[in-house]
DNA sequence: GTCTATAGTGTGATAGAC
DNA sequence: GTCTATCACACTATAGAC
């Protein structure tokens, strides 16, 4: 599936984070796996000591992936606001869902320490960072001060979060597009400085 | 597991809806159900075409006992906001996830249409019974009349959706309380008249 | 209507040739 | 370092006794 200069332990890890995305842990089979990496299962086992751990690898790397793609839209140009409207109007493969966030109901991932780290790790991260840039916005003056910021942060990663899931139950991203339009309502409709007309775009 | 006068297929299906719920459709297998449910494995296959039929049964029941306990929230005594509040602040097992979300993310479930049906079902009902009590809300001056009715609909359902996925990937339901607070607070900070002296209790 | 026995396939891991 | 062969066990389903 991937070109002949790739090495082969590079074709598992992606191989498992495609299958992890897709199926979940408990849903993703090494047979199914080596097939799509198109190794024999030798390889798998010379390299990694089984399942679990080249699932390790693989979450560790999605988790990294989500890390600098969400810091690019954090970070950078803009005012406080406009990057948070930049997270939140990203280009995103909605009816994918969250490669993270999806692991978090995955029964053998949360009961596994090794598995689950990477995923806790992501969330708190992601929490924390978005609670800078809100910070930020009020400091700005562009939300309220009033605003608790880490209810906030978490607010934000919730209607990303839950966006995904009513996308992929309705079978439609419109669901996940008007959960993050309604949000972006109720911020600007939070303004301190009050009506419409500063929006930050 | 359950009481001698409990019908056996009573158990089988309350056994999938507690084993879909804690480990989804991939994750469940017909032998640990059965252990669960005290039969053996003919009753299951007398009543049952197999491990999809039982869990259609299964999840049309736990989608139609969820819109009940919404429904119980969304409807009745109080104001529009006050019911919202009501909705948004109601007991949850936080850590064991939504039963019916939990679902979209399972990839046997989403491919399968008798499986997705009740799935897809639950979410169209809530977005809209969340919708009629936006605009009640609107029309009595709790929610200003600019808000889109189905993208604060939207926000709604993905702040809850979206909290459970958090709370069990971080391991605590804080972070599912403070995403229903940030929402909360958001929705109160846009009332028409402004400042924080109207919170519907 | 319930049970146990059995079947055929897949899972996750190991052994050992090359 | 890669492969195929093989293992013990679990999965989902069927057969047939009671």
């Amino acid at each position: 599936m991937y070109t002949m200069t790739t090495t082969t332990v590079e074709r598992l890890v992606r191989s498992a984070q495609e299958l992890l995305w897709e199926r979940g842990y408990v849903g993703t089979s090494p047979k199914v796996l080596l097939e799509r990496a198109g190794v024999g299962q030798g390889s798998m086992y010379h390299h990694f000591t089984g399942k679990a751990d080249l699932a390790a690898a693989a979450i560790e790397r999605s988790a990294a992936e989500l890390r600098e793609a969400s810091d690019a839209s954090l970070s950078g140009q803009g005012s406080p606001v406009a990057r948070l409207r930049r997270y939140l109007l990203a280009r995103r493969e909605v009816l994918r869902g969250c490669r993270i966030g999806r692991l978090a109901y995955d029964p053998e991932v949360v009961a596994d320490h090794t598995l689950r780290a990477p995923v806790k790790d992501t969330f708190d991260w992601l929490l924390r960072r978005l609670g800078e840039v809100v910070e930020e916005a009020q400091q700005a003056g562009e939300l309220p001060a009033t605003l608790d910021v880490r209810s906030t942060a978490a607010t934000i990663v919730a209607v990303v979060q839950g966006g995904y899931v009513m996308a992929r139950a309705t079978g439609s991203s419109k669901s996940f597009s008007a959960a993050i339009d309604g949000l972006i309502s109720l911020l600007e409709g939070s303004h301190p400085g009050g009506g419409t007309s500063s929006g930050p775009a």
